[in-house]
RNA sequence: AGGACUAUAGCUCAGUUGGUUAGAGCGCUACCUUGACAUGGUAGAGGUCGGCAGUUCGAAUCUGCCUAGUCCUACCA
């Protein structure tokens, strides 16, 4: 083996062993353990908050699949609608200046899939060099061609039951992309605006009750005034209740629109009076609902103003007696452009009273970043509030659990105030809606034409047109736990493995997928008594990963980091070119270069999957963000060096030599083993317990800890070097060699099976290296049986002899250390006052002690010996005294026992103090008092004893 | 406006039903090329647990208020 650790050398054949093995497919067994995979956008790549959640997934995966079940990842990609049109839109400008017009539908339809097969092997690739152990036999897409059938499916089926429906509605609309979108794709952001305050005559004369010929209106957006059909009062106003049913001459336009009453009108804010636009406010469109308010849409799908606006009914009829004038000058205007003549317009009218700034929010398109328009057209709805109540009962009734549980709250929070689903886009890539149309534009919904005609009893001569539009992208991955199985099949795949055990996910997308996942799943997915299933029993929330200062990772950023980076480093102008090139924003280029310049001037270093792994487990704290650390990454980098080496001391000491019993090098002598060798087996078992129950708990930074520390402290810190006296010791005899030889083999398998799921590569390739001195069979470390800790081979004797004898070695290191003598120099150490255990512990342990602590020799004083004049550790009761003697230095003694009694007399004011208040005595339990009483009688003695060496040493 | 979360060592974070001398990694100080490992070893320093009240014999932990920050939802004529 290398001296230090080499990740990429082994990382870079194991996977595809594991791979080619087919270790990856369910294996069967009695009990089945599924996740489905998030899938990830199919032209994307992995970020560092997939190899986070990645990670979490690969090591509850082969941490079940060790355990025995028959252990399935689910693997596929998403093929993103917004998203992946939008970079092929501007691949196709970029490279022939065509839009996807330009092209037509099938042929742009055609380079998407190019573009998808062209790279798609990102993240296919990235996976596999994360060590994710996903069964590649059955990736899927979600426009494959089995998704195809079941999109259909549900998309068909949903409709008949009369919960999907068409309808003239208002819907964000992003005048951008040409397309609308639900309400979770708004960003809503804060800006600074103004309020515009118009004045509105009233028409045949009529006066406000305080006598004025018009009432005056507040608008943010004033272009929509073009579009009004109303003006709202609320009916208990006494200034303006009169009014209602009057008329205002609406400016500009010239139309006759009325006064109503309605409680949206608030008497508090503004002047009272709201104008009532329903074509472009969501709240206007509902006020219009109830007043019977008509609808006049005044904007193009740019969103600039039409030549002729559209008019509606109430109910979305078309509404042929209104007139759509538009005056001529704002025809054809961008927005904004029209918001600034019409107030300059209105100024020079004397029709605006004032301008206020005003503190809002303004909704944003969450892909397109231009602001949202309500707009007026058909789209699909899902009625999303029916297909929630079995999906809000489930998480109530604990059928599916949040880790960590607040989420719920979020969960239902959301679901009980649900809206209808817009799940329309007016895009080209994604599943086109089965739905047709005759030419009176009558809709009928089924698979293709022909059996549309069947199912509607249509004639050939009906010509039938297939509605343009395509469904959200949410649409078809709602269906991912099952539609991955294989329905509206019922296959194996889908009986063993439906519903699956946990989803790991951020709760950035509770909303967008979790929750319509439960709600698709569980209103297609039933059990053999019709029950509807879950999906999945957990969800499992991750934090978002951020910089290390806190901030949201971002290209615009410029902080974002590839996590194959951090595995096979990169260097500084790679770095740079990747985050600065194929920018949306060019001119941040410079910025983000001096950042990343300054923030890693040396470039990136290889630290290797498995470091890269553990970071991320160590960091994984349940609901909480996490500011990546670079400094934490190298740290267990420098741990998979730590065990490196320590697996090189095995086998140096083990290769060839006899391990005792059941080892499979041909020989099997008897074994004896040292109270190291039983001390160490014994604090395994703990070990394993607890790793089991992190892991069950989901409680992955606990798991890595508890490895971390036994691993480096306890196996290598304490273990190894307690394991040397023994094997390097002529007199130790055959049997004890034996013994420490197989604990030091089968601590380090047992450690690396356990350590596996998290550390996949590292642990697999020791292991190979080891597995034949243990006796163990098997082709990989994979499929060998998760540890389990067993009761008989705790041994707490052995732990307190231990933890006695480290005592004892730390004391006299800690002498040594104050004192500056010299690791190098051997010291002879006389003990005193040692109890019968003290005694025996010695002469078992002699050895042991003189090694570790380098000592030439070890004396027993009588309790009345005087002592020479010397360092002062107690271990327990027992004097450790080190014969000062040409060895330290009078006031660095007294300096340092004068620290030891400034603590020792802290902590008895403290005790006695608790103990000598007659309410904590009467009061707290007879455990905690008696606790405190054997803290205040140790700590007084050795107070005492320290006291007594103190006054000696100073009266020299 | 409603809700959630966060505040612990210089930095990044643990601390599971209230009872520890409040922990880890990194960083810092001193010493050490000892035959697995300097990506190492040994010994140290460093915290009035955001603030103020309260409950309790006892609070980092429970309650209320306040401050700072993050996020979600809704609304803003």
């Amino acid at each position: 083996m290398e001296t230090t650790y080499q990740p990429h050398e082994i990382e870079s054949s194991w996977y595809q062993t594991w791979e080619e093995k087919g270790y990856f497919a369910p294996q069967g067994g009695d009990s089945s353990y599924c996740i489905m995979i998030p899938p990830p956008n199919v032209t994307g790549s992995l970020h560092m908050g997939h190899a986070f959640q990645h990670t979490i997934m690969d090591a509850l995966t082969r941490y079940k699949r060790m355990q025995g079940n028959n252990t399935l990842w689910q693997v596929g990609t998403d093929h993103a609608g917004i998203a992946t049109q939008m970079v092929v839109e501007r691949r196709l400008a970029a490279e022939s200046q065509q839009t996807r017009h330009d092209l037509g539908r099938d042929a742009f339809i055609e380079k998407i899939w190019e573009w998808k097969e062209e790279s798609g092997g990102t993240i296919t690739n990235q996976m596999r060099r994360l060590g994710n152990s996903v069964d590649w036999a059955n990736e899927r897409f979600t426009m494959d061609s089995g998704f195809y059938h079941a999109v259909q499916e549900v998309f068909i089926r949903l409709y008949d039951e009369g919960l999907v429906y068409r309808g003239k509605r208002l819907v964000n609309w992003d005048p951008k992309l040409h397309t609308a979108i639900s309400d979770l794709e708004v960003e809503n952001k804060e800006v600074q605006g103004k309020m515009w305050y118009l004045r509105y005559p009233l028409a045949d004369g009529v006066k406000t009750a305080a006598g004025e010929d018009h009432i005056v209106v507040g608008t943010t957006r004033p272009e929509t005034m073009l579009g009004d059909t109303g003006v709202a009062v609320n009916p208990d106003d006494d200034r303006y209740k009169d009014l209602i049913g009057k008329f205002i001459e609406l400016p500009l336009v010239g139309r006759r629109i009325p006064i109503v009453g309605d409680e949206h009108a608030d008497m508090e804010k503004g002047s009272g009076c709201v104008k009532i636009t329903p074509a472009h406010d969501f709240n206007d469109n509902e006020v219009g609902k109830r007043c019977n308010l008509p609808m006049i849409n005044v904007l193009t799908f740019n969103a600039d103003i039409r030549d002729e606006a559209q008019t509606f009914n109430t109910d979305g009829s078309v509404n042929e007696d209104i007139s759509g004038f538009i005056p001529e000058k704002y025809r054809g205007m961008e927005r904004f452009a029209a918001r600034r003549e019409i107030v300059a317009d209105l100024k020079a009218a004397g029709l605006l009273v004032k301008i206020e700034e005003n503190a809002m929010t303004i909704p944003y398109g969450d892909r397109g970043g231009v602001v949202i328009e309500p707009m007026l057209t058909d789209q699909w709805f899902a009625d999303a509030k029916t297909l929630a109540k079995p999906a809000i009962e489930a998480v109530k009734n604990g059928d599916i659990q949040f880790v960590p549980q607040q989420y719920e709250n979020m969960y239902n929070a959301w679901m009980n105030n649900i809206q209808d689903w817009c799940i329309s886009r007016q895009l080209w890539w994604g599943h086109r809606i089965p739905a047709f149309y005759d030419n009176e534009g009558k809709v009928y919904v089924a698979n293709d034409k022909e059996a549309a005609r069947q199912k509607y009893g249509l004639d050939q001569e009906v010509e039938l047109r297939q509605d343009d539009d395509v469904l959200d992208t949410w649409f078809s991955s709602a269906l991912w736990t099952f539609g991955t199985l294989g329905w509206p099949e019922n296959t194996q795949r889908l009986q063993t493995f439906h519903p699956t055990d946990v989803l790991v996910t951020g709760f950035d997308i509770i909303f967008f997928w979790v929750a319509r996942m439960i709600m698709m799943t569980m209103h297609f997915m039933k059990d053999e008594d019709g029950k509807p299933q879950v999906p999945f029993k957990t969800v499992y929330v991750t934090g978002l990963i951020r910089d290390e200062s806190g901030d949201k990772m971002s290209k615009s950023k410029g902080n974002v980091i590839d996590p194959l980076d951090m595995i096979d480093g990169i260097s500084l102008p790679d770095l740079m070119a990747k985050r600065t090139g194929n920018m949306m924003q060019p001119q941040l280029a410079a910025k983000i270069g001096k950042r990343t310049e300054k923030e890693f001037p040396e470039g990136i270093s290889a630290h290797g999957t498995d470091a890269l792994r553990f970071t991320l487990a160590a960091l994984a704290s349940t609901g909480r963000d996490i500011n990546w650390d670079m400094k934490r990454l190298e740290g267990y980098r420098n741990f998979c060096n730590k065990i490196w080496n320590a697996a090189r001391y095995v086998l140096m000491n083990t290769e060839g030599e006899d391990c005792g019993q059941l080892s499979t090098n041909g020989q099997s002598g008897a074994v004896e083993l040292s109270l190291a060798d039983r001390w160490i087996a014994s604090k395994l078992q703990e070990v394993e317990a607890e790793v089991v129950k992190h892991f069950d708990e989901y409680r992955f930074d606990m798991a890595s800890q508890t490895l971390y520390d036994f691993i480096w402290n306890e196996y290598c810190g304490w273990y190894l070097e307690l394991s040397k006296p023994v094997l390097w010791d002529e007199a130790a005899s055959a049997e004890a060699k034996r013994g420490t030889r197989r604990t030091l083999v089968r601590v380090l398998e047992t450690l690396l099976r356990l350590a596996h799921p998290i550390m996949p590569y590292i642990t697999e390739e020791i292991w190979q290296q080891i597995k034949g001195l243990t006796g163990k069979e098997g082709d990989t470390i994979m499929l060998q049986p998760f540890p389990e800790a067993s009761k008989d081979k705790q041994d707490p004797a052995a732990e307190a002899d231990i933890e006695w004898l480290k005592g004892m070695i730390t004391g006299v290191r800690n002498i040594r250390g104050e004192m500056g003598i010299s690791p190098a120099k051997e010291l002879e150490v006389l003990l005193q006052n040692g109890s019968d255990k003290d005694q025996a512990r010695l002469t078992a342990n002699h050895t042991f002690l003189s090694k570790l602590a380098a000592l030439s020799s070890i004396t027993w004083l009588n309790p009345g010996d005087e002592a020479p004049m010397s360092a002062t550790q107690l271990i327990g009761g027992m004097k450790v005294l080190v014969p000062m003697a040409g060895l330290i230095n009078k006031d660095a003694e007294l300096a340092r026992l004068q620290k030891e009694l400034d603590k020792l007399q802290k902590e008895v004011g403290r005790v006695e103090g608790k103990l000598s208040n007659e309410k904590f005595v009467s009061n707290a339990p007879e455990v905690v008092i008696a606790k405190e009483r054997e803290k205040l009688d140790a700590a007084k003695s050795s107070r005492d004893k320290l006291q007594e060496q103190h006054d000696k040493i100073a009266a020299l």
